[in-house]
DNA sequence: CCTCGATCATTCGTATACAAATGATCTCTC
DNA sequence: GAGAGATCATTTGTATACGAATGATCGAGG
């Protein structure tokens, strides 16, 4: 018996699961072609998505907790706290103590760090457009509707 | 100046890049809320979505090299090597050497790996229904057909 | 046949991703 | 103000993800 005939066998219906239409293989092919078109778009600032979600987030907030900004871009601490170790390393976010909470430690983004996110804001936006380009205007709008429902559920 | 300023001041243009809203953002976040959908949902079967992708893949096709599988789901050689290596150390597939080929093995699924995947279609179709239900049966179709579109563009 | 470009698979290095465990500290409640 | 549960950040371990380099082999053209 091969596969395209399980669902059949099983349940006595056509066959219906090709991996090409799960929605799980689609996000996954859509999310890896946003990140070549990013890489490829984000130029001289050589910074990865999530180090350029984090950066413009630290520079929007001024300052912030580490598991906060976590937060703020859907990482956990084990992830952002990668991140936040390049992003330092390279001087575009700083790290000082928490005098309300000696747990915590306060990011802030550096001189260098606001100037990159200003630099590299077209093209941020240009990468955004860039993705969506299969879509017209509003196809645009009805995707990123039902994207954000998806996301957020 | 603020960032929230930033394209007033370059464009002229009221301020647009929040990252919530941002395309790239809402994939990966949709993306992330599917995997958590699937690794609670796979069962006992207790495989990667890349795992099952790939072993259900195997099954299909009967026998393949590994390049090939990469294609086909989507995963660069470096990659669909370490998913090969845990499906063969659990013996749900296996590898021969290619007698037309002597750079390529041969991957095939074991008897326990075609067990596998039938016992486990219900709930990887199951995840696929789980992972859309935030919208209805006519958003589901709108939003398939608009995803593959930016997934294969 | 012979060589040159393409393909197969591996390895190394870097960067997410997340579960789980840990130690320090905070906050709430009694 | 003392203890309990929550939170901050780190570390360890496993699993993608991909660029780049490598060595072996293949196939096409001359």
């Amino acid at each position: 018996m091969v596969l395209k005939d399980l669902p059949r066998a099983l349940h006595h219906q056509p066959s219906t699961y090709a991996l090409e239409d799960q929605v799980g293989h689609l996000l996954r092919r859509a999310h890896q072609r946003h990140a070549a078109i990013f890489l490829e778009g984000i130029g001289p600032a050589a910074l990865t998505p999530m180090q350029w979600a984090a950066l413009v987030t630290v520079v929007r907030e001024g300052k912030a907790s580490q598991n906060r900004l976590g937060r703020l871009t859907a990482m956990d601490p084990a992830t952002i706290q990668g991140v936040v170790r390049r992003l330092r390393a390279r001087g575009l976010i700083t790290r000082s103590a928490d005098p309300a909470d000696r747990r915590a430690s306060v990011l802030a983004p550096t001189e260098a760090g606001i100037a990159l996110v200003e630099a590299t804001l077209p093209a941020a936006i240009a990468i955004s457009e860039a993705t969506l380009a299969p879509l017209d205007p509003a196809e645009r709008r009805i995707f990123l509707k039902l994207l954000q429902r998806m996301a957020f559920a």
